[in-house]
DNA sequence: ATTATTACTTACTAAAAAGTAGAACATATA
DNA sequence: TATATGTTCTACTTTTTAGTAAGTAATAAT
């Protein structure tokens, strides 16, 4: 195991990124994260992700428009890089494959999504 | 995240000792491993993620009978508590549903295993 | 006997992931 | 102007995960 990966958490945000959009900035995800786990987040924990995820390559950001709104300070917008999307897929079609072959989670469903 | 939780790589031992079965002890399991994702594992790496696995509860594992072939030292049998399971298949779950929101990923194809 | 092979065990180290703390900034409202 | 709100930033610490090293054991083959 040498290749930079993923961590659980960062994998999941990854993810928040991409089901995010164009809403995808720290404090939303941090919201999102929190209302599709129901578990707590530090918005610094976050911070500290995204960056992390952006050192390794997985994440671009910039920054958005700035808001009329009260507390408008601007947005950093993340996205998904190619490369984060590659690696997001390959862990994914991994899992599926393992759930798969394990008796107890096969429902044959899975099959399928390797046509 | 404060809850006992799993390692990427833990997580795919584990689900090898759901596949293997019988046959799951850690000699097997690194072989399986190595077949499985080309990539190289020190057996001691395997023992000691085994370890940290039974002690969260999640691998029970006993001393199968002693055979008669050259090495044949007394196997170590691993298998997944019902704990282990249960944590296997939350994780499953909220990586589904996440991979389902997101566009790039969503085939429509896993809707329906949330029936 | 000696060596090769299949295995386990344990204490340890290294690396990576996760989380904290504290400061800053922009805007709106009181 | 002072305060509340929504937000970013980064250096640092802690915790967890991954991996190494070195030894032990049992058996078969030479």
């Amino acid at each position: 195991m040498k290749e930079t990966k993923l961590g659980d958490f960062e994998e999941t945000l990854l993810l928040l990124v991409g089901i995010l959009d164009k809403e995808a900035y720290a404090f939303k995800i941090a919201e999102e994260f929190e209302s599709q786990t129901q578990r707590a987040v530090s918005i610094g924990a976050v911070h500290s992700t995204l960056n992390r995820l952006s050192e390794k390559g997985f994440l671009t950001s910039e920054m958005g428009e700035a808001t009329a709104e009260r507390g408008g300070r601007r947005k950093r917008i993340y996205s998904i890089t190619a490369h984060g999307e590659r690696v997001l897929k390959e862990s994914r079609d991994f899992k599926l494959s393992l759930w798969n072959q394990y008796p107890a989670f096969a429902t044959g469903k899975l099959n399928f999504i390797f046509e």
